[in-house]
DNA sequence: AATGAATGAGTCTTCATTCAT
DNA sequence: AATGAATGAAGACTCATTCAT
């Protein structure tokens, strides 16, 4: 079976095979040999594509933020220019599949975990909440002193990670027009100080 | 060496190692034996007291609901009888230390990770989270219709726990009082809608 | 089974169990389930006591360089103080058994390969070698000045390792008398020049 | 990139790499990855031209004992009659580059400990010191009793080893000089007993 | 001729647990 | 009550080999 240029298919495979099983079985079980069974291929072909256990986690959670950045620029693409708008729809690209539903919640919650003792992952994680809180802060100050700017992406952040928290927690999927709802009545708010 | 009465006291000892050692090197690394050396004792104790590393994780799990129930319990005593106030006190309770030095939000970060594979500590979790909500929407309830009393112990809850989430992942203390003010300026609009 | 007091008897065994494999298996095949299994114990032992395979290999190494150690300083205090008789001394106990058995050759030759690549291991040659080199060339100083001292010290130290290497690589046992009679011979030379 | 004739290169290729790894690696880490990527090719190509790890192995040794055996016949064939010629010439060739650079040195011990377990490599050892052993005996049956001759051309072989295992051992080069010098005195000893 | 993708057995190590003392 | 010696399963990782291209 071996073939030129399987390395991205290869690699696409292995990353979906770890989100599934982080989700079912949970980081502490998530073994290289249940993610290279659920793959279908060899363990040994973790280290030739990832260099190590390590190295796939890295990537794994790199995918995750990707794909959220992606959402995230996708919907701010189709909106106005009002700041309203806008920022709701940075709140419904947080909301949206697949970052919401149950399985990609429960691996990041395990990213966050885990990220708290590994550096490189860490990093990430902050590149991650730097990119939110400053695309929140970058609206609210089209309307807002500064300081109140500051305060509303912080409490907008609190809450959009806060429904996330939960949504991971609960076993049952998590509310998400409530969620979007609350954020909206948080947002008006904020903005009509 | 053989002592009547220890058992109380090293059941603490092992506790406070637990927390300790979990929020030093992560869960991942924390093994009894780091947890029995940093305890000033042996490894076989702790399955002599707990009946196994499950037994200590699912008991230092149950203390720290425990401080945090008893937080909220003792500033709940303290204030009078209007909502906003007894909101403003389970609040405070939230955000009240030891529950907001990083450690601490650093191991519940852990535990809620590993609690998604675990029903026992599932279980603990969801006691805990439904005595916050119910405590919350008892609340708002004495100003508010069903329906909006809660959306708002829904949008607080989630707050709370978003800024606890923040304490956690960053590497810094949590602003305590950014985290309370925010949550009052919630609470307040909530009630005067 | 478990005793106390274990540590040197468990730690002896396996230094047995060590030389054992590496003279029946050769080094590249003593695995320390090979050398568990030959010491009666289970794997998990060894990084008890010697915190892993290299501080086995370098625990056995030690004790084969005191084994030698000991054998020299022995037969040197056993003779009179004429340099001819203290050389002879020092070149029997550099064959005498157990030194000289095929086995314990074997694992020589293997040790001084591997401690090509470990700076730990290398240590430890360097150290064993200047030793039989101090000592051959004080008792040549006696007699001869310091150029032919040295020279003489290291002929002689280069037959010693020499017919050791032979011995190692012919496998059959060593010719230790004629070893012995040669290294006479050439001592005997160099005092005589 | 197919080509023809490729075979004699890349076979050379292969083993140069492989003695470039070994002594810079050791034997134990010489992986054919290794050897692979320093001579620039696939790891595939191994089993090809070799069929396999310990193909290439023994033809390094080989090639390693061919280079010795030519050397000596060359610096055999340049010199007069004479026994006493004839001894250092074979005594020079060993103690010639290639053969006396600590890298080719540090080889030879890692090939000679391999040996031990190895019944093909065995062989080649033996032979290999038969030859040598030979030569010696030969020269020094002109002058000898065979008795003597014998004890003789143990010795010198023993002293050679010696020295060759000594350069193999400390990290710098091996101080050819002296070691042809106190063979020749050895051989001097020899011949005018 | 040459590649390199893929395998899977084997290695070392870690770890929770057990148990005689 | 407490120890720590001992176990053995499970983990990540390495590596020689195979084979379709």
């Amino acid at each position: 079976m071996p073939k030129v240029g399987m390395q991205p298919i290869r690699r696409q495979q292995l990353i979906d095979a770890t989100l599934s099983t982080v989700n079912e079985l949970g980081f502490a079980d998530a073994s290289i040999q249940q993610i290279a069974q659920r793959a279908g291929v060899s363990t040994g072909i973790i280290s030739h594509y990832f260099g190590g256990k390590n190295g796939l986690i890295e990537a794994t959670m790199r995918y995750l933020l990707q794909q959220l950045g992606e959402s995230v620029r996708d919907l701010k693409s189709e909106v106005g220019h009002s700041p309203e708008d806008r920022l709701m729809a940075i709140v419904k690209a947080n909301f949206a599949t697949p970052q919401t539903n149950q399985a990609a919640m429960k691996v990041w919650l395990a990213f966050w975990a885990i990220s708290l003792h590994q550096p490189d992952l860490h990093r990430l994680q902050q590149v991650n909440h730097c990119r939110l809180h400053s695309n929140l802060k970058h609206e609210f100050l089209k309307l807002l002193s500064p300081l109140k700017a500051e305060q509303a992406a912080q409490g907008l952040a609190a809450l959009i990670d806060g429904f996330w928290l939960r949504g991971a927690l609960t076993r049952s999927e998590i509310d998400t027009d409530l969620s979007i709802h609350l954020c909206h009545a948080f947002i008006q708010q904020q903005l009509t100080q």
